[in-house]
DNA sequence: GTATAAATACCCACTTAAGGGTATTTGAAA
DNA sequence: TTTCAAATACCCTTAAGTGGGTATTTATAC
């Protein structure tokens, strides 16, 4: 079933507004008012505020920033899920990185999301697709994505070890070897195993390539 | 001469916004239609279009977003500082990033910056101040510049010659002295002595933790 | 129960970098 | 003309990392 745009009998859309920004709040509360299908029933700076008030407020739609203090967008769209399943959690954010974008839609399994680049139009019918029961997602998130889940399973391919990865965070961090081991409460020469094995299986043979590989895969 | 805030007869303080995402926009133009003090003239995201505007149209106030694509704050601050000096310009943005903000007040001497974080209060209090000729900055931002100008002195202090700085771009690309000796047509023993030496002017002593300092103070 | 992978740890040989010197040439400033 | 900083280059010693092995324990999977 679709909803039309300009529906004035049917019950408003709950929607719940959550970012830091004040200012985003309130140029989206303005800009929902006038669009009689949405009622905006709640809205909050703070993330635990807003979890708090779920309880009590009836919500269709969370529409919610990603990035923030205290608690961020990730951590919301799983209470929410876990909680209140019957909420649609949709980003809207001025970032698209793709580990997060990852993160939001496979395992937050969110509703939607948009970049703050959209405009007005495509906000409402965003809101209404989702409404709906359709999921949305800006162009700009879905390549994003694609690029990350592809960089991703080259990465799972190379199959680094959990501790070895410990290894390229510490060496990242600038420590050496020894000050590794002090870390780990493990042996110098252990250090240098994972470290020699890190090397043969990236095919890379200094620390400052192996940085910049993990920056690239996201491992720091 | 001070300007009370809910003034009705005195002519409106002429607003042009500048921002990539159109939704701030919105969000700003709605947020501020309730104070009629301000009017909004002029609206853009796209700098090109905006610098093109002010030709024709008379603005008092510049409302822009730092980091855009195509052209940022700091390069329209500067046009418009050149082109229209009597236009104030204000950097609303989610950017507290010292190097931008130490560039857009020191050099584009911009009448304010504001962060994206403050409250339709304080937005208008700013504008007004700023539109009366005191200029208006945020308290993150004065603490932001603040270190940053400190880490800018000490850096200034420690006086790399160029040859020194070359070799630390070469370190950062991943070179080893020998290969560094034969990209610069030197011997391996003088990219020893220059590493020695900017080891200890810096009193850094490692590869990695150089890189961190180069980037700091932006040689690469 | 027996492969298998992961994490642990050591041996040895070799290379590279770090840190302490000193010294020469060159060009610009005093 | 002298002085000085910058760039060049070498000496020596010690520390750190690289790369080739092998081997043990432990937990997981088949």
């Amino acid at each position: 079933m679709k909803l039309c745009s300009n529906m004035t009998s049917t019950s408003p859309i709950k929607i719940a507004i959550l970012d830091d920004h004040q200012i985003v709040i309130d140029g989206l509360k303005l800009l929902l008012s006038s669009h009689k299908q949405f009622k905006i029933v709640h809205e909050s700076t703070n993330g635990f505020e807003l979890l708090d008030s779920l309880e009590h407020e009836a919500v269709d739609i969370l529409l919610t920033d990603v990035m923030m203090p205290m608690i961020d967008g990730y951590e919301i769209a799983m209470r929410v899920k876990a909680q209140f399943p019957h909420i649609k959690v949709v980003a809207l954010t001025m970032n698209g990185e793709g580990m997060l974008i990852d993160k939001m839609i496979e395992q937050a399994e969110i509703a939607g999301y948009l970049l703050k680049t959209i405009d007005k139009k495509e906000l409402v019918n965003a809101l209404e697709s989702i409404y709906n029961g359709i999921r949305y997602f800006s162009d700009e998130i879905m390549n994003e994505l694609e690029l990350y889940q592809k960089i991703k399973k080259e990465n799972e391919s190379i199959n680094l070890t959990t501790r070895e990865i410990e290894i390229i965070q510490c060496i990242a961090l600038n420590l050496s070897n020894k000050q590794i081991a002090d870390k780990l409460f493990i042996s110098e020469r252990t250090v240098e195993t994972h470290r020699k094995n890190i090397f043969r299986k990236t095919d890379i043979h200094t620390a400052i390539g192996l940085i910049e590989f993990a920056k690239k895969r996201q491992i720091i």
